[in-house]
RNA sequence: GCUGAAGUGGUGGAAUUGGUAGACACGUUGGACUUAAAAUCCAAUGGCCAUUAUGGCCGUGCGGGUUCAAGUCCCGCCUUCAGUACCA
């Protein structure tokens, strides 16, 4: 009988779900196994062979726990909302559902035929109204609750409401809106049903902002600060500009610091561990308030406009420092150009200077300021502060070194312990005093705040970093001008796309402003437009829609035309972006077919949380942070049982492409083989990779008739053959690099492909696709079928099994399973590999050891283990076989080659009894011929023997 | 700059955590089978030297160190990749 892997692999697949073999149950008295993949977005192109990496691990894992006797979820779904399906929505005119259905389709294809053991009865598409009816109730959840610093988690909007109604706002200690005023209950009582709104909302968990965003006109929408890669889009590469606009925002700034607890008490990669924390970006200092002298300031000052903080101005400028300890080396302050107090503060004099400023900086865009750090540049306003210990004046200057969005906008410049204040200083001749005893900085700042003691500074001289910042945030608190503060990078996430294929919002507008509609009216679904871009006034797409009101008294969605603001209102016309539909997916998984809830309490009492979650780490400072937010609101509010979503999070590394570079010579249609293209002037063409051999030798007939330019080419040849330059780079289109996994699973097998693309090496390295060698590992599956099968039929017998059988076994079991434990599953492959050839060595027959053989292969390569499980007798299917014990016994031996090494250098080995004591081997050894050869004679200095190693002569 | 990861044959990569470096596979070379090709099988394959079998020397990015023994541990460099960056 032959290894037909294509009848083999197709005949399993229907079995399996035919059968519903992977079906997970949610009432089951074994204990339970939740492994997720990182589900995909159904492009059009479908997938290459780079993206089942992942999902081939997971799955591997998967099988290994079923065969473990865990009842293991393991569920697949699509993040179907997003650009692509909208950009040729625009250029086609085609529905994105439709576009998104077909590449689905596809999608399922592909991955039907890799032979996953996933549940897809628990299928999720982010898409479908089904699914983002919760992505939308989740979001009204967000609306209505505020964060409580004080019990550090999520309450209820209501109770907030009561506090107000008692006692006002100011004991309320909550995440808020910098700009909130402080009231009173008799305040709150007075003011409107709008102006209350408008107060909850600069509290509420999500809310609705002016807020500088990053807008890319090119894509017509706003984007997040990760979805930005070095300026530009990190879709399509387009630029990025800052533009305000009122945006839905969730508060995550709330949750910075459980956000950064939180990784201690998860088994995630250190690196991604590093990149969450980078990205929340704590930073402990203080915050200093400096009096602006007010001589010349205008006395136009909006006195009504008053904080939080006790004894401040409009006109007092809040710093945050890391150094309060340099505080008496303060010699400038520098407020970012967008900063609010510079019109307000610049004098006469330095008007004219300090606008023309500004207007330079704002012409340039985010990028041009980030590529350019070097060049310094900055005006004086004119203005001074007081330093709130000497008294005396600082110059306050504006510069574009200072980020109005991180902090206050505005810092204390030290320029003798900062080396950006340093060369600002020295730039414009600003004095720079130094409060460092000893410290040199005639040539640059002295930033090691380890090892000095403050100088010149009042009543911390003497005092190192630790005291002398306790003492100087100690003395700020008595003058209120100041106090202890810890900083965040992390800013609060804008919700808000100018897309059409996004979730809808599930809210109204009444009096502008926002209303919800009630949890049982959704889902709030997508409604038809005509066309997909923005109207002509500028709206979102959603403006287009013809249907597009909440009628109050009908619970419904109705046309535009019965907008009357009484009963029926405008609907919001943004939709969001594109996390919110992967921020809680995993939690449905569990429950993925109830109406009433995300997830019943009792199937999420039985799967707690992902055990294992294998995706890229592309993710690590999106998707992974969103969903670890959204999961701790959930968990406030007791909608799940665990705060952090994944147990552990594994992640695999990318395939890359291996493109083929032809040499054209320049300006003639002639090509140069790759050895000989020194000898012209060349240029680089990538052509398809499938025209070319294992020895990096291309069809020149199939180059040819490959596109229209290659038709009359000519070719010059080495040894009669063209051969190719290679590239490692991304697997894309565009490098006509992309290797299909149909093609592969079609000439080889899908065990084939899955085999290789663990044995291609570790997980979580990037390593470059080579076809050439699956050849390996299809060799191996014909040589494993051989072992079950020869010309007459299948060949195991009852025979007993050997000693060498059990042995090669065992050895095999221990190893797999440590391999799989380890997530080491390149390595295991090999040990296959070699079980099969020691197998065949020994002609072993016998069931025993073939047929648990079978059992340890089969999480890796499920198609040729259950057709040959079944040709066994077998009825059940293979993975409700239990995986062999490792019994330790069939391992021992009674002698071993012993290397025997002279000064650590081995030299010859010798076979000794493993029950032999040290005194023993060492006699034996000293008795040994090769021993006394190498001796020559003169006494060792000392003998080593590690029983079971090793034995090293020392002379 | 900072943070994280990594440097082992022509290539992808192993090495039981300090104990025979290069498993396994690709590629290459030679051979068998075949009219031929494919497929399959066998042999060789880190470098250098020697050879009658046996052998010898050098080798895990570089330079030191610890140790009977270092790819592995320590110190100091170099390089590559990834993330992040005027973060006060």
């Amino acid at each position: 009988m032959k290894y037909n892997f294509n009848e083999i692999e197709a005949k399993w697949q229907k079995y399996w779900a035919e059968n519903q073999t992977f079906k997970a149950n949610n009432d089951s008295d074994k204990p339970k196994y939740y492994v997720l993949d990182m589900f995909p977005y159904p492009s059009g192109a479908g997938l290459h062979v780079g993206h089942p990496l992942g999902y081939i691990a997971s799955d591997i894992y998967a099988r290994y726990k079923r065969h473990q006797g865990f009842n293991v979820l393991h569920p697949q779904g699509y993040d179907s909302f997003g650009l692509p399906a909208e950009q040729y929505a625009i250029q086609t005119g085609q529905h994105p559902a439709i576009t998104t259905e077909t590449n689905i389709a596809t999608y399922r294809r592909q991955l039907d035929q890799i032979g996953f053991s996933f549940d897809w009865s628990r299928e999720v598409r982010t898409s479908d109204p089904k699914y983002y009816k919760w992505t939308q109730w989740i979001f009204i959840q967000l609306f209505n609750s505020w964060y409580n610093n004080d019990t550090d988690k999520a309450a209820s909007i209501s109770s907030l409401v009561s506090v107000f109604e008692t006692e006002g706002n100011a004991k309320v200690n909550a995440a808020c809106d910098d700009a909130v005023k402080v009231f009173t209950s008799e305040d709150w009582k007075g003011y409107t049903s709008e102006q209350q709104q408008a107060i909850l909302l600069q509290y509420r968990l999500t809310y609705l902002a002016e807020t500088e965003v990053n807008w890319c006109p090119k894509l017509g929408t706003v984007l997040a600060n990760d979805e930005i890669v070095n300026g530009v889009s990190e879709r399509g590469g387009y630029p990025v500009v800052r533009k305000k606009m009122t945006q839905w925002s969730m508060r995550i700034s709330a949750y910075a610091e459980r956000l950064l607890q939180g990784l201690e008490t998860i088994d995630w990669t250190d690196s991604l561990k590093e990149s969450q924390r980078n990205w929340i970006g704590k930073s402990v200092g203080a915050s200093v308030v400096f009096k602006v002298i007010e001589t010349e300031v205008t006395p136009s000052l909006d006195v009504n406009d008053t904080h939080l903080e006790a004894n401040r101005n409009s006109h007092d400028i809040e710093v945050f420092t890391t150094r309060p300890d340099t505080i008496f080396g303060v010699s400038f302050m520098t407020l970012a150009p967008e900063h609010d107090l510079v019109s307000k503060i610049t004098t006469q004099a330095q008007k004219a200077e300090v606008d023309a400023y500004i207007q330079a900086t704002a012409k340039r865009s985010e990028r041009e300021r980030m590529a350019d750090v070097k060049t310094i540049s900055g005006v004086f306003t004119g203005a001074y502060v007081e330093h709130p210990f000497t008294k005396a004046p600082i110059p306050i200057w504006i510069g574009d070194y200072v980020l109005a969005s991180y902090g206050t906008g505005a810092v204390m410049a030290v320029p003798c312990g900062d080396q950006r204040d340093y060369d600002f200083a020295k730039y414009f001749n600003i004095e720079i005093p130094n409060i460092f005893d000893g410290a040199d900085i005639s040539e640059m700042a002295f930033t090691d705040k380890n090892n000095t003691k403050i100088a010149n500074s009042d009543f911390i001289n003497g005092m190192n970093y630790k005291k002398a910042t306790q003492r100087v945030i100690y003395e700020l608190e008595q003058l209120g001008q100041g106090k202890g503060k810890t900083n965040y990078r992390l800013r609060d996430a804008v919700f808000s796309r100018q897309r059409y294929w996004g979730e809808p919002f599930p809210v109204y507008y009444k009096n502008g402003m926002p209303q919800m509609i009630a949890d049982e009216h959704l889902p709030i679904q997508l409604p038809e437009v005509e066309k997909y871009l923005p109207t002509e006034t500028g709206e979102p797409p959603l403006g287009n829609a013809k249907t597009w009101a909440w009628d109050t008294i009908a619970n419904a969605v109705v046309e535009n035309i019965k907008i009357d603001m009484e009963t029926v209102f405008p609907l919001e016309l943004n939709t969001m972006p594109g996390w919110a539909g992967s921020s809680q997916y995993f939690n449905r998984y569990m429950d993925a077919q109830n109406d009433d809830a995300i997830c019943s309490k009792e199937a999420m009492n039985y799967w707690e949380q992902v055990d294992l979650y294998i995706g890229g780490s592309e993710h690590a400072t999106g998707h992974l942070l969103y969903a670890r937010f959204w999961q701790k609101f959930m968990f406030d509010k007791g909608m799940v049982n665990h705060d952090e979503f994944a147990k552990k999070l594994i992640n695999q590394g990318m395939i890359l492409g291996t493109s083929a570079i032809v040499y054209r010579v320049a300006g003639t249609n002639q090509y140069v083989s790759k050895g000989l293209k020194e000898n012209y002037e060349v240029e680089a063409l990538r052509v398809d990779v499938n025209m070319v051999n294992a020895s990096d030798e291309i069809d020149i007939e199939a180059l040819k008739n490959w596109l229209p330019q290659f038709n009359d080419a000519e070719f010059i040849l080495e040894d009669g053959k063209y051969f190719v330059g290679r590239e490692v780079e991304k697997m894309s289109k565009r490098w006509f690099n992309v290797v299909n996994p149909d093609n592969i699973c079609k000439e080889y097998g899908a065990d084939a492909l899955r085999l290789y693309e663990m044995f291609l090496g570790p997980l979580e390295q990037y390593k470059p696709w080579n076809t050439s060698g699956i050849t390996g590992v299809h060799g191996f599956l014909k040589k494993l079928w051989k072992l079950y099968y020869d010309d007459n039929g299948l060949k195991v017998t009852d025979a007993q099994p050997t000693k060498d059988n059990l042995k090669t076994l065992h050895k095999t079991i221990k190893k797999v399973q440590e391999d799989i434990e380890n997530f080491s599953f390149n390595t295991s492959v090999s040990t296959f590999m070699i079980a099969v050839n020691e197998f065949n060595t020994q002609k072993c027959t016998s069931r025993d050891v073939l047929q648990p053989l079978l059992v340890l292969i089969s999480p890796y390569a499920p198609h040729i283990s259950e057709e040959l499980w079944h040709a066994l007798g077998n009825e059940a299917s293979i993975s409700t076989a239990v995986f062999p014990v490792f019994e330790a016994s069939y391992l021992v031996e009674s002698s071993k080659e012993y290397p025997i090494s002279f000064n650590g250098k081995m030299r010859f080995k010798m076979e000794l009894p493993l029950d032999m004591t040290k005194d023993e081997i060492e006699k034996a050894v000293l008795a040994n011929e090769k021993t006394q050869q190498q001796l020559q004679g003169r006494e060792p200095k000392k003998v080593i023997v590690v029983p079971g190693k090793i034995v090293n002569i020392v002379g």
